[in-house]
DNA sequence: TGACTTTTCTAGTGTGTACTAGATTTAATC
DNA sequence: GATTAAATCTAGTACACACTAGAAAAGTCA
């Protein structure tokens, strides 16, 4: 029985490293065997099919990114200002995404290479990851502390967005680290980049 | 001769919005030809590989995009803020990308999905790309228009990602149009999102 | 019409993919 | 050490893919 679970987790491990790098396309079940040193007909003693393996890693990285984002609100102490929450926030995604390890990565790379079983499969952890975000703004929005006048499921997805798409330049090994593309992030959508008095124009949508 | 050219545009109109809809895996010589009523043999008349095809259609991608944004820019006043011009950049890649043809959408659907070979050739035509956006933020940092403590590079990457991430989300149909969109993300990352005064601190990176 | 060119089709090849069946080896248990 | 169970391997199948060769059809122009 060790002996399996250990084995299936090397499994999950080089799976969510290639789709991390590699994305779903290229992550083959022989490539993945062959990390391990294995056939790639013995990785169908451990799973049931190519997407069975994928969809379990996905789900990993979901609740990976999930717990690191609400770990962090926790931290928070009670009489924080909403703006500080949603810094905090974008911060711990930037460092699940980009600095943590390779299961959150393989979520945010394949996305949009899936098959439409596995997109379909994954769309309420989506949803549910979504609503963390809703309600961060929802906090903002309503004490006062953010802008009223803007579609605020644009602004989620915006902010996502953002962070998501780092993944395809970020580089870990240049000067710029997670944090600091999640700091940028949050200076950016929250503070502005504008200098000075800016009229801020009402968007009506 | 003017048979060849309307077949081999539809070849490409096809192949554009299968990149654009599906992706670089799903987009099959096979599919591209049973769109357009013909056998998939027929389509090596008119272009020597499937590569060779794709990398046609994101050439023209990247052309419309850059044309989108230049026209854009170009009608501006001489005397226009920073500012405007950036606005003006984002609203016109966003129409561009989310609105506009197949083509500009090709590009960025199959980001990240392509072979290392296509990947690499269209490497300096991203980089041009991204270098109108590296003027139009030196433009306004030097101009005292928009902050220096942030860095320029990250900041030009955020404000394309989260324009590229939202054809992962935006569904013309709904009620916010792909300019909503634009302005949604000059209003976040130019304004802020954030009402009064905030502190701004500075980040050193 | 007839000769010629251009375009498309039919019928295949080779390769890589996920996946299966059954033999074989490795590990655990009595 | 013998028996059983767990884990892996060998050797395949079936299928989808990009792509090719050569025949057939469609179009062009004297």
């Amino acid at each position: 029985m060790k002996k399996s679970d250990r084995t299936r987790q090397d499994i999950l491990d080089a799976t969510a490293s290639s789709l991390a790098t590699a994305g779903y396309t290229a992550t083959t079940v022989k490539s993945i065997a062959e990390t391990i040193g294995m056939q790639d007909a013995s990785i169908y003693y451990h799973f049931s099919s190519k997407d069975e393996l994928v969809g379990e890693v996905l789900d990993i990285g979901t609740a990976r990114a999930v717990t690191a984002v609400d770990q962090a609100l926790a931290e928070l102490q009670d009489d924080h200002d909403p703006r500080e929450a949603l810094r905090v926030a974008i911060i711990a995604h930037a460092e699940a995404v980009l600095g943590g390890g390779d299961y959150p990565r393989a979520n945010v790379r394949t996305f949009g290479q899936l098959p439409p079983d596995l997109t379909h499969r994954h769309r309420q952890g989506h949803r549910n990851y979504g609503q963390i975000w809703t309600r961060l703004i929802d906090d903002g929005v309503e004490s006062g502390a953010l802008r009223g006048d803007l579609n605020r499921s644009v602004a989620r997805l915006i902010i996502i967005g953002a962070l998501c798409w780092a993944i395809e330049w970020f580089d870990a090994g240049e000067e710029v680290s997670a944090a600091d593309v999640g700091e940028h992030v949050f200076q950016m959508v929250v503070n502005g980049l504008s200098i000075g008095e800016h009229e801020s124009p009402a968007v009506s949508v």
